[in-house]
RNA sequence: UGGGGUGUAGGUCAAUUGGCAGACCACCCGGCUGUUAACCGGGAUGUUGCAGGUUCGAGUCCUGCCGCCCCAGCCA
């Protein structure tokens, strides 16, 4: 027996018909006489009503073979109903187990640790608040391309298999024909750089590589970045850009996604209080601050985690931290003129305790200085050759940055673990499922 | 890689001083006409991470190894 087939989503307006729906089997109950059934269809859950007395014996029956994550179809009659998640439930009239499912599904509704759920991350993803965290991720991903479609950025794709080039740290590699090793790319920064002097703005949008032994609850050894490169723009029109991406982003998921985040029990009073302008601190500022609080950093070295934790504790909104010494830095990014010993940059720290989401820098322009410091890191020149020719051939003022998204994920999600955010995260220890 | 923690049933965990390895959930049987991780009664569930050692006796103590978690470094 069938009715018109519905997404769950739509039985509040299909009230007073007999519907099918088809989904899978999130709960099952019993009540002597009557028995509950709670569906899932990716588009809502809805519980479905049969009572022995008004169903043939034989769909009474085959109520009692349900199990959790079979997939059915389910007929019956959909009324409003007030009490019930989504506003309808069903009076099941029939159910027919489309694929079976064995008693031993490995999730059940009760708690379980991080590693075993890891092991079954293809199961895992149906909870329902992973549902919600990919669906967060969505509509971030959606917030981030509609924004620079609106500001007529052209979205460049760059390659994953490179020669060596980009940063400092760690490589995966693999064997490339007869040109010796391919690695995957860390960055798609430099590429973009190209992009930028062909089409002005651009952004990328694609997975990330770093072999770093990173054992973190904010470190992926494949994550997705954003890389904007736009040119004519200095480190503080960048600023600018990152802060009205982030409000963008922010106000998207809290207009479209708070039944998300209610499953995610994410405070939102956190995010309602994301507003503009956020604060620019220069390094040297933020070192004098840290002393004061009692921080042993000293002029000249990298902020620590536990400092970046002591600056944001003063603030709701994300903060920039601006200028840092150049050993601290990548060798792409611009001296200060003001101050030689620093380079123009930023990093965007989200609060709570989320960390640096953005890292981004001015370029450096100059085609003679940055040659130096391509030789000072003890890079290869030549692998650079066709780096240098952006600066030879008419080069331009320039910045960009690069945005994680597992890690603004994190933040807006509220989650305490970067791994959650991904649908099969990669870890050093957790290559499958 | 360094520091801290942890490993017991399919899952989550308990086991006193070294003295019969247990509870709950899930699963099977029965009961209940409105349940929301239902409830009530009954049943079944083990290479205590691995290897060795001490001991009359080790889940418990010792040594080594392995896995995982947290923190740090690297960064987005």
């Amino acid at each position: 027996m069938t009715g018109q087939m519905q997404y769950i989503v739509a039985l509040p307006s299909a009230a007073g018909t007999t519907v099918t729906v088809r989904g899978w089997v999130q709960h099952v109950r019993t009540q002597g006489k009557v028995a509950f059934l709670v569906v899932r269809d990716g588009t809502g859950t809805v519980q479905c009503v049969f009572v022995k007395s008004q169903i043939p014996p034989e769909v009474w029956e085959r109520f009692g073979t349900l199990t959790l994550e079979a997939a059915v179809a389910v007929t019956g009659d959909v009324r409003l109903e007030p009490r019930a998640p989504g506003g309808a439930e069903i009076g099941a009239i029939d159910v027919t187990i489309l694929g079976a499912s064995p008693i031993d599904y490995p999730i059940q509704p009760k708690e379980h640790g991080v590693d075993f759920l890891m092991d079954n991350r293809h199961l895992w993803l149906r909870a329902p608040r992973q549902v919600a965290l990919m669906r967060v991720r969505h509509e971030i991903e959606q917030a981030i391309h509609d924004f620079f479609y609106e500001r007529d950025f052209t979205r460049c794709d760059t390659p994953i298999l490179t020669a060596a080039i980009g940063e400092r740290s760690g490589l995966f590699s693999t064997e490339y024909f007869d040109e010796g090793n391919a690695y995957l790319a860390q960055t798609g920064q430099l590429y973009g750089e190209a992009l930028a002097a062909a089409m002005g703005r651009i952004y990328t949008f694609g997975p990330t590589f770093r072999a770093e032994k990173s054992k973190t609850r904010r470190h992926l050894t494949e994550f997705w970045m954003i890389e904007p490169e736009m040119a004519f723009y200095d480190v503080n029109d960048s600023m600018q850009l990152q802060e009205e991406l982030l409000l963008a982003i922010t106000h998207r998921v809290l207009e479209r996604r708070r039944p998300e985040l209610a499953v995610l029990e994410r405070d939102v009073s956190h995010l309602e209080a994301i507003v503009g302008p956020f604060p620019r601190i220069s390094y040297t500022d933020a070192i004098a601050t840290l002393q004061q609080k009692g921080s042993a950093t000293i002029w000249g070295e990298d902020l620590g985690a536990e400092d970046e934790a002591l600056l944001v504790a003063d603030y709701r909104t994300p903060i920039f931290i601006c200028n840092y010494p150049k050993e601290a830095k990548a060798f792409y990014m611009k001296e200060n003129p003001d101050d030689p010993r620093t380079v123009l940059c930023a990093d965007c720290l989200a609060p709570e305790g989320y960390g640096e989401i953005i890292g981004g820098s001015q370029r450096e322009d100059d085609h003679d200085k940055l040659r130096h410091r391509i030789q000072e890191e003890g890079l290869d020149v030549d692998a650079y050759g066709w780096y240098l020719d952006l600066r030879k051939y008419g080069t331009f003022v320039h910045s960009g940055f690069g945005l994680g998204l597992e890690r603004t994920v994190a933040w807006l999600c509220g989650t305490p673990h970067i791994r959650e955010c991904i649908p099969f995260p990669r870890l050093m220890n957790r290559l499958r499922p």
